[in-house]
DNA sequence: AAAGGAAACTTAATCGATTTAGTCGCTTAA
DNA sequence: TTAAGCGACTAAATCGATTAAGTTTCCTTT
C-alpha cells in the first residue's frame, strides 16, 4: 500500500520547499523554468492530485451540492436527479445525495450534517411530513449562513430561495384538452385532496380545460383519494366505483399509478381504451411507457427540472457576495406524449 | 448572514484558549468544571457544530462512502441504494452518490475526484464499458492506497475486493422450477449474449431447473438478444418472433423488460396468460408489479444488497488496519414472487 | 562602491479541529 | 526549605494546500 503524494512528500524529495511545489504546479512565474519542470514531471509521474478536503478547508467551498429528496424509488426523482449530476458535472460540482423518506425528523438531520462543511448549496425537494409541520427552521438556518438552497416539485412558501417547478396546471390542461380534442365529453379526474399542492393544482387545469371547451365541470366527476405516493385498498375500491358508477369516456390521472389501476378496471368492465374510454395520466414513466395499452402522459421533464435547478444554485454559488439577493422561480414545461391509451385529435 | 461558530470564536468570545474549548467539549477532565459548563452551555445556546471538512482533514477519514453506479434510472440500482444509505446513516456515514452512465471514462474521473480525500470506500457496479475494455487501472489505484472497495451486481475478477452478488443462477432456478410445477412443459427463456454474467447465469439457472425434472432442453427455447438495458426494435422483433414460432406453453425473461413485451406479443395472438402460456421474469419492479397481468417476478433485493454491501465496507474501514486481508463474496438469495400470470403449483 | 532591484526561493500564516507538550501557581512531603 | 506533584490552562504541532511576506544572491546603475 502506497501512500498518497502531498506537496510535503514531493518537497522532500526533491530538496525544496512546500511552496516551491506548490507554485511550480500552478505555474507560477516565481519559479525557475527548470525547477518548474523539474516538479511538474515529478508530480506527473507520481500522479499527483491534490487533496480535495484540505482545498475545501482552505478555500472555505466543496464544491458540492447537497441534495436531499423524499425518496429515491420515485422514477421522477430519479430523473431529476440524473438532471442535477449532468449540470453538476459540466462545471465542476459534486453531488451528495440524501433521502428523507419523507420524515422530518432525517430531513433536519441531513441537512444539519450536510451543512457543516460538507456543502456549499442545496437542492431539495421538501418531505411531506415537514410540509404539514410547516416547520421550516432547518431551511432559514442554512439560509442564514449563506448556503443557497433551491427547492423543486415541493415546495413551500415563505422561504428566502429559488424554486423550480413543473407547470402543473398547464400540463393537466393540455392533457384534458387533448382528450376533449379527440372527442371526449364527459371526462373524470382522479386526483389528491387539495393540500397535496399538485393535486390542486393539476385539478385546477382539469377544470380549466373543460371550461376552455364549455363543458361543465361536475363534482361527481372529481375523485380526491388522500395518498398520492401509493395505491391502498381503500383507494382502488374507489377507483372502481368511481369507473363503475360514471358513465365516463375520459379519465384523467395525476399520477400513473392512478392511471394503471383505472386502466385494469376499464379492462375489467369490458370496456375498450381508447374506444370507449380515453386515458390520460401525469408523470411519463416506466408504467405508462409499457402499461398495455400503453398511456398518453403528460411528461414532466425531471431531467431538464434537475439541470436547472442545478444551475441557478450554481449561479448563485460563483457569483460575487454582495450581489443585491433575487429570489426566482422557474417553470419547467411539460409536453404530451401521445400514446395508445387516447384516440387521434379530430382536425377540421 | 451569521458566520458559523468555530472553536476559535467561542474561546474569544469567553476569554479562553482554542483547545480548551475543544476539550470542554469532549468532557475533556483537564478543564474545571466550573468552565466546562460555561463552554458546553455557549456552545449549545447558538448551536455549535464541528466542521465536518476540518474534522476529515485531522483525522485523515471522512466517514463517507462512494457510490459509483452505470445508472440511476434502473429501479434495482434505486433500491440498493436504498440500502446502502440506511446502513450508512446507522453507522454515521455519507453516502456521495456518482453515475458513470455505463462510460470507462466518467467511471475513471469520477473514481480520481472522489479518491482524492473525498470518500474512505466505495461501493460499485462497474459500468459496461469498463467490462468490455477490461482496464481496470482505476480499481486497482484506489485499492493501492489504501481504500477498500465492495463490487456489487456486475462484479470483474481479479480485483482485490469485496463482492457482493444476486444469486442469478439459483433465483432463475427458482422461478423456471416453479413454472414446471405449475404444469409448463415447454418453456422457453429469453436472455442475453452470455459476455452479460448476469445473462449468462440465468441462462444456467434455466437450464439446470430443466434437468433437475427431466426436461431436455431446447436451444430453439433460448434466445439471446444482445442488449438488456432496453428494448430496441430489432430485439422487439424478435421476441414476437420468438414466440410465434414456438409452441411455449411457459416464458422465462431475465428482465421485466423483455417480459412486459412478451406479454404484449402473447396477448396479441389472442392467447390467455397464465392459461394458455405462463410467463415468469427476473427482477421485481414497478412494472411486474403493476403489469395487467401482473407479474411472476424473481424478486432481487436490492436493498439487502445495498445494506450487506455497506456493512462490509464499513466493517473494513472500522478494522485496524494490520489485520490480515480476506475478500469475501457474499451471496444475496432471491425469492419468488408469485403473481397473475402463472399458474397454482399442483401439489400431490 | 553603495544602493536598488529583480530572480528564485523559503518562512510563516491560514482554514478549523485535535492533541501533545509545555507553563504557572499552589500544595505537600522529605 | 525545596523539589516534586497536581490542577487548570495555554502554546504549538498537525492534517494538506495556498499565499502574503520575508530572505538571499547576484546584477545593475549612478
Amino acid at each position: 500500500m502506497k501512500r498518497k503524494l502531498t506537496l510535503k512528500s514531493i518537497a522532500k524529495e526533491l530538496g525544496v520547499s512546500i511552496s516551491t511545489v506548490s507554485k511550480a504546479l500552478r505555474d507560477s512565474p516565481e519559479i525557475s523554468e527548470e525547477t518548474r519542470e523539474k516538479i511538474k514531471a515529478y508530480a506527473k509521474l507520481y500522479n499527483y492530485k491534490p487533496n480535495n478536503i484540505a482545498l475545501s478547508l482552505k478555500n472555505r467551498k466543496t464544491n458540492t451540492i447537497g441534495v436531499i429528496i423524499p425518496q429515491i424509488v420515485h422514477h421522477f426523482f430519479t430523473t431529476v436527479i440524473y438532471g442535477i449530476e449532468q449540470e453538476a458535472r459540466e462545471n465542476n460540482y459534486n453531488v451528495i445525495i440524501c433521502l428523507s423518506n419523507n420524515a422530518f425528523d432525517k430531513e433536519v438531520l441531513n441537512m444539519e450534517l450536510l451543512a457543516n462543511g460538507s456543502t456549499d448549496g442545496f437542492i431539495l425537494s421538501v418531505s411531506k411530513e415537514t410540509m404539514m409541520k410547516e416547520d421550516y427552521h432547518h431551511l432559514n438556518e442554512v439560509i442564514d449562513q449563506g448556503m443557497p438552497v433551491v427547492m423543486f416539485d415541493r415546495v413551500v412558501e415563505g422561504i428566502q430561495c429559488d424554486r423550480v417547478l413543473i407547470d402543473d396546471k398547464a400540463g393537466a390542461k393540455k392533457g384534458v384538452s387533448h382528450m376533449i380534442r379527440s372527442g371526449c365529453r364527459k371526462i373524470g379526474i382522479i386526483t389528491s385532496e387539495d393540500y397535496v399542492s399538485v393535486g390542486r393544482l393539476r385539478t385546477e387545469g382539469y377544470l380549466d380545460a373543460l371550461d376552455d371547451f364549455g363543458i361543465k365541470a361536475d363534482d361527481d366527476l372529481i375523485l380526491k383519494l388522500d395518498n398520492i405516493d401509493d395505491l391502498s385498498d381503500k383507494s382502488k375500491k374507489r377507483i372502481e366505483d368511481f369507473i363503475t358508477n360514471n358513465d365516463l369516456d375520459g379519465v384523467f390521472t395525476v399520477n400513473e399509478l392512478f392511471a394503471v389501476h383505472a386502466s385494469r378496471v376499464i379492462n375489467a368492465l369490458g370496456k375498450k381504451i381508447p374506444d370507449d374510454i380515453s386515458l390520460v395520466c401525469f408523470t411519463d414513466g416506466q408504467l405508462s411507457e409499457h402499461a398495455v395499452p400503453s398511456l398518453t402522459a403528460v411528461s414532466q421533464h425531471g431531467e431538464e427540472m434537475g439541470r436547472k435547478a442545478a444551475s441557478i444554485l450554481i449561479n448563485k454559488l460563483e457569483k460575487p457576495e454582495e450581489e443585491e439577493e433575487e429570489y426566482t422561480t422557474a417553470f419547467i414545461e411539460t409536453s404530451l406524449v401521445e400514446r395508445e391509451s387516447t384516440k387521434e385529435v379530430i382536425r377540421r
